[in-house]
DNA sequence: TTTTAATTTAAACAAGCGTTTAAATTATTT
DNA sequence: AAATAATTTAAACGCTTGTTTAAATTAAAA
């Protein structure tokens, strides 16, 4: 029985981790077959088990890691001790990028999340970490002192969150509506970088 | 070999379609089982294809059946003769509304379509649909007159649908980040009705 | 260099998949 | 009431799935 060792090959287990990646996120985990995985590493099926024990294990491995990276980013830019409208900016300019070079990650995460039931969230205590954040506390701060009108936080961020990913997971919708390749499609999300943030200040600002 | 009749037993053909709807919508194409299908409707699994081939075709129905839902109401909301601040209160009311019912269909559409490839839009003709919209024209010419900052219809379309559809898509999220029951997401999205708008109008008025 | 451990593979495994067959049942027509 | 057609089912089909076994190969330790 093969049982947890203290030397491997990491070689062959980041080969299989990059597989085993580019395969789920495209695929999701039910579309996903071991040996889809196992021809794209260039490596026998039973290697994957020896390595990782089994197909939900490495799936878990990939999910957790692309969670990580989807909310963690923007978790660790709303607490930036930035002013407030530099930070929209800066949030949404990061996030771009971000979402520009791992596309798939938002429609991955979203779709297994409905099977999975916010284990992770409880795991990294997002809820603690959202509502006292600096981001929260600035749009208090600022609607005191009457600079912006009154908000829930939530709002705020969801707003974010909906503008800058949804074209993403909606991007062949875009693309094929907007006749827009590759190129046209980057200068799309360029230009929201400039939108989303005016956006978001225009309402906070108004009234 | 079972061929197509003329005569069917409608009772039983709902019956085995919401079942699929149910499962299809919650578990995805390659997550769902016909024998999942067969005993939510409670028949056994040969009525299945007796009825509608292969599972395939029955996915394919379920799903064009989404699609059209999905993109059909906010096309035909971008249609109509309403002026250009009444439409997107509008817009966003009944959107909301749809999607409060319906909190499943995004997220299967959006997670379905990433294999497609677009077919159902060339189908429909989207893309012309879309370039001229009523929507459109409104845009254009609110902006030569100077009551509105001149705007590519795109971003105001995806910004409105960002803004509505992701909220239901991360529910799981948003329920736990923010400790909300039911009817605490209702009251949340009830909320988004007002903030949208004046989002997207803030937006178009300022400058 | 011999021995031992780690890695990799080919082949087989049981279980579950979508689908089909053929018989039983129900409804319709004659 | 008898005959025919439509519907429903139990059971089996062939195939693919994830996993395991046991042998072969490579690397490390003695």
């Amino acid at each position: 029985m093969p049982r947890k060792k203290e030397v491997v090959n990491p070689d062959t287990e980041n080969k299989i981790k990059e597989a085993a990646k580019k395969v789920f996120l495209s695929q999701g985990y039910e579309g996903a077959t071991v040996r889809q995985i196992a021809q794209e590493a260039g490596v026998n099926v039973a290697l994957m088990n020896y390595h990782f024990q089994s197909k939900e294990q490495l799936f878990k491995s990939i999910y957790m890691e692309s969670f990580g990276a989807f909310f963690g980013s923007i978790v660790r830019l709303l607490n930036e001790e930035t002013p407030l409208e530099v930070k929209i900016w800066k949030i949404v300019d990061r996030y771009t990028d971000f979402l520009i070079e791992n596309p798939m990650i938002p429609i991955f995460v979203l779709a297994e999340h409905r099977k999975d039931g916010n284990s992770l969230f409880k795991e990294l205590n997002v809820r603690e970490v959202v509502k006292t954040s600096y981001f929260t506390k600035q749009l208090q701060e600022e609607a005191e002192k009457g600079t912006i009108r009154p908000v829930n936080p939530l709002h705020v961020i969801f707003s974010l969150m909906g503008n800058l990913i949804f074209p993403v997971v909606a991007r062949p919708i875009i693309s094929y509506v907007g006749s827009l390749d590759e190129a046209g499609f980057r200068q799309f999300m360029e230009e929201r970088k400039k939108i989303i943030p005016e956006m978001i200040m225009a309402y906070l600002k108004s009234r």
